[in-house]
DNA sequence: AATTCTCCTTGAACCGTTTTAAGCAGATGA
DNA sequence: TCATCTGCTTAAAACGGTTCAAGGAGAATT
């Protein structure tokens, strides 16, 4: 392992000057910084960022905090954050909290102690404290997907209670009256803004338009425990025509549920999913889906946390919110009744 | 931020003492220890790891390169690393090479100027130059889904060859004889064992058995790839009756294609996909599929070259081999003229 | 020729840890 | 009482860089 020394002595200077060549190469007389880069291209010289970090106080190094890498939401996300991050040669540490918030402790203390820059994540639940003392150490922060609620730090969203109300009103339009909506634990903050959006969405209308809705909170936001409650749903009797979700993959196993108990989508019960993931152009029944900016959001996100460690003092935090878009494909259709209506008129 | 120095200062004994506290807390008397663990509490001190590392030559931080985190098998791979680095308190980097040799390279810099102890690879294509430049500055390296081409290296990987196998001996055994194989480029080391694979189980038919193989190679492995490939390839004439796919990604992109056609499947053509992606269950027509254990193959790679890092002079490199199974749904089905067979005899 | 300016280069301090040899009590044995 | 031992604690030397004040060599000016 060649250090700034051995470049040094090879190329006859002093170790500072081989520093000047790596960082400053204006200040060196051309003759000097070239013959210290030939020696330093000869023994395949690389800095050791640890010592750099210790003295510059900069590792160029940011850390990802994310529920679940598998979901193709967070997989976008994660390409556009290492995506910005590689444009400014830095680095990222992914983290994985299987949405536990003790799992989330650990992590950003692991992130700390790693000295990273500035960490983005997406906080399961209202993990204030931890995020407090974090900014403490001097780690700057921003949050995703979720507003910042107290902290100074910036935030990068998608208008959820846009994309809620989009999902209602189109189920609505499409002449749905009994909704249920198959969602996730309530005190997941997307979650609860959706079911807010709908809310108001709902309140817009006038009395007779209004749909009613039932809630199902699954403890998993998967395709088997979808499936699973729809399956036990099912044996009761169908009080509802359309099924709003808390995202595609949830969809994705209520379909399935519904389809293998004879149930047709979209004729009987139509589906909404969330996120609109690559595969739901392929599913079985092609998802209707409300689609987020998964990777222009990282990607924005990674930016303005470099921005922030790049020029901390002009730096003033900001919050970009991202629109969510409905896709209509063939898991949602209108109601007979509707339907019925449709050709009178 | 609070220095080693000011908890020392705080709690009126000496530097080495609290570095002590934190490192061998054994060589203490107890109550110097909780003495200095009361105040370290206290102030929140975290070690510096940069420092730490510099002084030590460790960091527990290792890289992980992969060609494109999108693909369902790398998001499972990245995951075992993950968990298999967080049970060890390591952390990963995750770099995506999007299957560039040049931004392989770059990432292999950042991660060696990044110190990590350790890299995990997936090579684009034979990139040994750089690996074994990275081996020479001391970082450990584990190739992940390739054997170590003489490179002193541990390796995990799943038996490409048998997979191929797998897939062809299942259309042959439906009685396809005219197989399109729909794969990446041929540079790619999974794609060439997967033909070898498919080359020499034919070897083992008798003549009059033995299936005529096209194959077409995609530029890139991508549904969307696929079906222009497939699109076009339809307006000639239809030259087979099974397609082998390089991923699930591909099978899909092929299967919309045919479809949109007129062509159905599987009644008209079969086709097998590869990897088993966790849609492959949910798509229109659920694929037949090649399955791989991706978590457990990063779990394993993240153990070994763990392993290794912490135990450099004991370590012996190993090769793990994972196999892969055929998981059989809706898309693969006996051709016409062998369903007669089957009900003559 | 002496002075002033420029432009580069150098040496030394410092970043926050770990580690090791040395030091210092208090206890034990002679 | 003095020497030896034992058990903790401490001071100081790395680790490999960055940075900055100070120095030195030419070139330009007087």
């Amino acid at each position: 392992m060649a250090s700034i020394r051995d470049v040094a002595k090879a190329a006859g200077v002093s170790l500072g000057t081989v520093s000047n060549a790596i960082n400053r190469p204006d200040v060196l007389a051309p003759r000097t910084l070239r013959k210290v880069q030939k020696v330093i291209e000869e023994m395949g010289f690389v800095p050791n960022a640890s010592a750099r970090n210790l003295r510059a106080g900069r590792n160029r190094v940011i850390g990802l905090v994310v529920p679940d890498i598998s979901n193709p939401f967070f997989t976008d996300l994660a390409r556009g954050v290492n995506d910005a991050a590689f444009a400014a040669k830095y680095v990222v540490i992914l983290c994985n909290t299987d949405e536990s918030t003790e799992k989330e402790a650990q992590y950003l203390d692991v992130l700390s102690a790693q000295n990273v820059e500035g960490i983005l994540i997406t906080p399961a639940r209202d993990s204030n404290r931890a995020l407090a003392s974090v900014t403490e150490k001097g780690i700057r922060l921003a949050l995703v997907d979720r507003p910042a609620l107290g902290l100074q730090a910036c935030s990068v969203a998608v208008n959820d209670s846009y994309g809620g109300s989009l999902a209602l009103t189109h189920l609505q339009e499409l002449g749905h009256r009994k909704i249920l909506l198959l969602t996730g634990k309530a005190d997941i903050p997307q979650v609860a803004d959706r079911s807010a959006g709908i809310t108001e969405a709902i309140a817009k209308l006038s009395a007779s338009e209004q749909p009613t809705i039932t809630e199902l909170r699954l403890d998993s936001m998967s395709a088997q425990s979808a499936y699973d409650a729809i399956k036990k749903r099912i044996d009761k009797d169908l009080d509802f025509t359309g099924i709003i979700c808390g995202n595609d993959m949830i969809a994705l196993g209520a379909i399935r549920a519904l389809r293998q108990s004879g149930i047709s989508v979209p004729e009987e019960v139509s589906v909404i999913g969330y996120d609109d993931i690559d595969f739901a152009d392929s599913a079985a029944v092609p998802l209707t889906s409300i689609s987020q900016p998964a990777y222009e959001l990282g990607y924005a996100a990674a930016e303005l946390i470099i921005s922030e460690c790049e020029n901390p003092e002009r730096h003033v935090h900001q919050r970009i919110e991202f629109q969510p878009r409905l896709i209509v494909r063939s898991s949602t259709a209108p109601t007979t009744s509707h339907r019925a209506t449709l050709r009178i008129s």
